[in-house]
DNA sequence: GTCCTCATGTAAACCGTTACATGATTTC
DNA sequence: GAAATCATGTAACGGTTTACATGAGGAC
């Protein structure tokens, strides 16, 4: 019954209780990284989730008109959302707008595509060196059973997606600058960095 | 003006003419692994696309009651093509929902979670053979200029991104299963596959 | 005779984004 | 005084999924 969303929201309010405004502040870029939300979504879903008795409110006055709504989870919402932890994901399609460019990348103008695809290199070594950061500032590996593991778990899948989007990335870059001098930089840090077809051979069949 | 998925047809009509029925098997999986879309999406937006001159259609009698009309490129549809190709992709949220399941994680029985990520595990694992095999039946790096191009890339890709998941639920199962025996397995697999974090540190800062 | 593939469409429901709407408090 | 932040909601629109609707031809 409860959608994705619900869940998303449960999952942050299993950490600790908050308003709907910093539910959409906590499910909107750069911290939302893997389900984002506007608070338009958000205020109606969390009514549902009230009368789903999922989670439960306390009205504090709040600095505008209308009161402030601290949001937590019931008995039940905990229930539902440990039930919902296990569960194999619906499979969604992946629709992923770069990769199709690159399905069409054939029929356009290879400088233009180098300039689109190091604008797109840059944008995932930035992400990459802010999850590095948040990375250092956290404990090594921790206990699972307390929320840290959730953040260090999601943060390593992070770092390992980033990695493979920047070798990609200087794949291409180094697929559509040939015989230029980008060449032999591109080679260099795309062959040492992620498993190419080659290296990864040997290990099966 | 044009959508993402009118992007995706015309994409795929620039490699050949096909019927509606024929995009509609092209992009459901297993094949169309970066845009999928139903027949009840396709039909409306190839009307648009033939409103907006994009393409053309000529009609064969079928053998239903209705005509059979294949769809093709006009020069504009290719010139539009052609541009989208090498502007910067709209930035869209990332929803995983095994990202939000695994945030959530610590809430969690660890052995139903080894239980999710072994079957996670699995599928990727059956994915990235599928993308070898392929491969294999692939002339090595073609040129850019041949549709082909297209092809090796996006798999290039796709091998990449289940090298990545594959890496990171090998490590779920070995963060969640300590002080039992798949322990040493799991870290074998996992060490030396994927960039840990501690191997990835001395390159940068 | 039933089921599967080929073939094309429409309608309703759902999810998500953008825009509309209001208003107090704090900071510059 | 203007702008940003805190705070909650509704409405319109666009994209996607599911269901409805029809029907020929071939395989079993």
């Amino acid at each position: 019954m409860t959608s994705t969303l619900g869940y998303a929201i449960l999952a942050i309010l299993a950490r600790h209780p908050r308003s709907g405004y910093e539910l959409s502040t906590a499910m909107s870029r750069p911290l939302g990284y893997f389900w984002t939300a506007r608070h338009s979504q958000i205020h109606p879903e969390l009514q549902r989730l009230v009368a789903a008795r999922q989670v439960s409110f306390e009205q504090v006055p709040g600095p505008g008109p209308q009161d402030k709504k601290i949001y937590s989870l019931t008995d039940e919402g905990l229930a539902a959302l440990r039930q919902w932890v296990v569960e194999p994901p619906q499979i969604r399609p992946e629709r992923d707008e770069m990769v199709l460019k690159t399905y069409a990348a054939w029929l356009a103008d290879p400088a233009e595509l180098i300039r689109l695809f190091r604008d797109q290199l840059e944008a995932h070594e930035r992400r990459l060196s802010s999850y590095e950061e948040q990375r250092a500032s956290m404990p090594e590996a921790p206990a699972h059973g307390s929320p840290a593991f959730g953040n260090y778990a999601t943060l390593w899948c992070g770092i390992s997606y980033e990695n493979h989007r920047i070798a990609w990335c200087r794949w291409m870059i180094g697929q559509l600058g040939t015989d230029r001098d980008l060449l032999e930089k591109n080679d260099q840090l795309s062959a040492s960095l992620y498993p190419s077809w080659d290296a990864v051979k040997p290990s099966e069949s």
